[in-house]
DNA sequence: CGAATCATTGATCACAGTCAACTCTAGTGG
DNA sequence: CCACTAGAGTTGACTGTGATCAATGATTCG
């Protein structure tokens, strides 16, 4: 709505440490790596702070992809309807990544993009982005770095076999996404319902209970409702099994 | 399908053999949409034609990430090992598409890619191609596109819940493929045995075969060994259901 | 030809989905 | 403040689907 100083996920001077104080460090931010005028730069074509309430969409599927959006709070869901109306949920994402990059290649947006919560976004102009991306290698590069993480996690989904297996592997990237940002790696309070992490899982919602409570039994998790605590790390990783990335 | 050559094809003259001697047109290959001086520029970072043997690997999953591989001729399988030793086809790559994607992320090859039969592959240094697309908008454009589509395919993976949906669903996207590379759409000579189709999409190999059989009764296909034909195309499309990028 | 690999077919069984009932929590309004 | 409701989550009993095990059939190659 409004194109104040401070845009994306940086402020100019917090920056020493870590290129990208808003996001924290890692890998998945936009301007990492960028000095400060090419921030400048990138800062002048976000568009920061659109508001968005409970269940209200980033994007709808079908639409024309002209801007990608940066999550600054909240959490989202992206889900495709089938033909059927059935609704598939690829993925959730957290403050800080970046959605829409399965758009460009179709220049349509190939999901729903809704808030679970009251949430915020700015908007990337794609075009303006890639023009400017051609002066800055180090932004053409950190962008292609995050197409190609996508796909990698999409991958990671993949690679687990059994309903524990898989649970496990979500709580475990979970946990780490939040880690990266800066939150607690271990309290989490999950934002979606039993039914979202049911249908992006490919199971029933009271598998998902079962599971919960015997991973609770085995002294993995402690969970309530939404409250999630994770007790113990490293069985919850041997658990998840192959995730990439590590070692 | 094609009819529409709207979106990717972008200022289309009569360029799709011209512009791509390599890989044969269609809007997953990289010089798509360059004029003649561009494509000599990027055929001039490009090793061509690197022969492989079957079951010999184009890279493998830890090295550094140098170089991605346009894929000429033959048929390959991306594979990751996880932790205990297991195998977990994530996909197969036809002539003309782009393999190590996924690498640039962590600038490490995250799977085995291998030749299925004889094969031939070329290379391109990737620091040169970034360099490349800084001066070539439309090469950048095109590199994007290629990765958002990488990701839109890995979703469509995702999508089919039942074994019959995701076994139609394969068969059907593997046509789309073949036939955009001017092949034939229903005659299909499969590169891989039961035993890959079954890792990748998760099954077993027994239940591939029933599927295949059930499938030849209600006159969809006609199968024998590797050799598939579509016999329905329409139905076999309405089964595999949510196919993204049509209609 | 036999050996080896790949594919098919049949019989059995376990795991996870379905159906149904119940509990808990948050929200509403008298 | 309690009663009531609606929605989410949990629990239990049952069932069906697809994996597993085992044997047979087809094809290629030395």
């Amino acid at each position: 709505m409004k194109s104040d100083a401070s845009i994306v996920h940086i402020t100019a001077d917090s920056r020493s440490k870590a290129n990208c104080s808003q996001c924290s460090l890692n890998s998945l931010c936009l301007p990492l790596g960028l000095n400060q005028s090419e921030i400048e730069k990138l800062d002048g074509l976000v568009n920061s702070d659109i508001k968005l309430k409970p269940n209200e969409t980033v994007f709808e599927q079908g639409q024309k992809f002209t801007k990608l959006f940066a999550i600054r709070s909240g959490v989202f869901k992206s889900a495709q309807i089938d033909s059927e109306g059935n609704e598939k949920i690829l993925g959730f994402y957290l403050p800080g990544e970046l959605v829409g990059l399965d758009a460009i290649h179709e220049e349509t947006y190939k999901t729903n993009v809704t808030a679970l919560d009251t949430a915020s976004v700015c908007s990337i102009p794609f075009d303006n982005l890639t023009n400017l991306t051609a002066s800055i290698p180090s932004l053409q590069l950190q962008l292609l770095r995050m197409l190609s993480k996508e796909i990698n996690d999409v991958h990671t989904q993949i690679l687990n076999f059994g309903i524990e297996q898989r649970l496990a592997a979500f709580i475990y990237t979970l946990s780490l996404r939040y880690q990266e940002r800066g939150y607690s790696g271990t309290h989490i309070n999950l934002a979606m319902p039993r039914l979202d992490i049911a249908n992006h899982l490919n199971m029933a919602p009271e598998t998902i209970s079962r599971l919960f409570k015997r991973m609770q039994a085995d002294g993995l998790i402690n969970i309530n409702r939404r409250e999630l605590i994770i007790t113990d790390m490293q069985k919850l990783k041997d658990l998840a099994g192959c995730i990439p990335g590590q070692e």
